[in-house]
DNA sequence: CTCGTTGTTGAGTGATCGTTCAAGTTACAA
DNA sequence: TTGTAACTTGAACGATCACTCAACAACGAG
């Protein structure tokens, strides 16, 4: 081993994650991502192949922490849809967080991408397609826990989420106030414990 | 008037519509705009002033047929809420549709444009609090009418709305069955109707 | 120390970006 | 017919794009 990379691989593609999330892929240019991650064009293509491959890693990196995050929530909480309600209540505060973008990446992704980045466009395709998943495995697991109303399909209660979730977000964006981002999140997070049955032991225990 | 313009407008901004759409704004070249309108870059400059200037009056077309839709559908119903789930459901069928893009064209500007593009992204987010308004009106509408549950507070009810149809938008832009599009747009309408009150006569009556 | 491997540098690549403008064309007024 | 205003053309502009690569620097092994 002869020599050691000046640059830790996770702190840049934390700052790569942070630009791209801001401006979006086709916005932020390589002088953009060259000062983000002070590092200069030789040693960007070295480590990460091309602008497109540093993107795609950037989007696995920002996937794996909001599923992390998701995690978190339900970990939380004994009742899966208290903890889906928490996830959703958390992001009602989207619009003070100090973040590049209220939107979420993955979606920004989806809908800018086209033909031109078919991989990176996939990608953020199927990294929806995992969040929608846990979304489902949760009223699965509220199911299983006898805390789901009657006729309640899981699969439509996550996609349903998930869209909810993605509107949430992109609602976000608009230059509207915070305290209507989270009322809304706050609708949506009471949407969720609508679906839950009234046991006579009232259910919201830690 | 020494001469006529040899293209038509509204003919080309329709044309920009659909190369915007279906790209992005920064993903269409001048050259790809060149194409789809049949015009020179002179010609395009004269008649309006830069590729911005292009896509803001494409913006603006694109906004005004958008409400016409959700006007259309209100007007085909006499209760406002049967009028918004009816809209609602009609975009269930987005998957099928041969449009240059799924997700709303409001929503992409959004979520894409920057601090470079104040004008156009300013734009998109007045245009898209203009449907938003129109989402309120129908639910005050339906209040008037007596036909909404009692409690129930239509600007709340408005933005959840919208929330719910860029969610809708942007989930049909993944690469999912058109039955769950349509399924969804389904569970999202018969949201709607259940803010409706349950009279005797029913109220379904056009 | 010397050697070999790997990481870094930054000037430079051709291509493409949005935009301009002088010249040419067209159609109506006088 | 002539004049003129409106519209179109397309070559060319400087800027910036993503990307390359020969030269150099830094470290560990022998």
């Amino acid at each position: 081993m002869p020599r050691q990379p000046l640059h830790d691989r996770q702190r840049s593609l934390g700052r790569a994650v942070d630009i791209f999330w801001a401006q979006g892929f086709h916005a932020t240019s390589l002088k953009d991502l060259e000062r983000a991650l002070d590092m200069r064009p030789g040693s960007i293509y070295a480590a990460f192949g091309s602008k497109e491959g540093l993107f795609n890693e950037a989007l696995e990196r920002y996937a794996q922490q909001g599923l992390k995050e998701l995690e978190e929530q339900l970990d939380a909480y004994v009742s899966p849809l208290e903890g889906l309600a928490a996830y959703v209540r958390s992001l009602g505060g989207l619009h003070d967080q100090a973040i590049p973008s209220r939107a979420c990446l993955l979606v920004k992704s989806l809908l800018e991408l086209g033909a031109r980045e078919p991989v990176a466009r996939d990608r953020a395709d199927a990294l929806l397609a995992g969040m929608e998943k846990r979304f489902i495995a949760a009223f699965y697991d509220a199911q299983a826990a006898g805390e789901l109303l009657p006729g309640s399909d899981p699969a439509q209660l996550g996609r349903r989420l998930q869209a909810e979730v993605m509107g949430l977000r992109a609602y976000a964006q608009r230059a509207v106030t915070s305290a209507a981002v989270r009322e809304l999140a706050g609708d949506m997070a009471a949407s969720i414990i609508d679906r839950r049955v009234h046991t006579r032991f009232g259910g919201d225990l830690l």
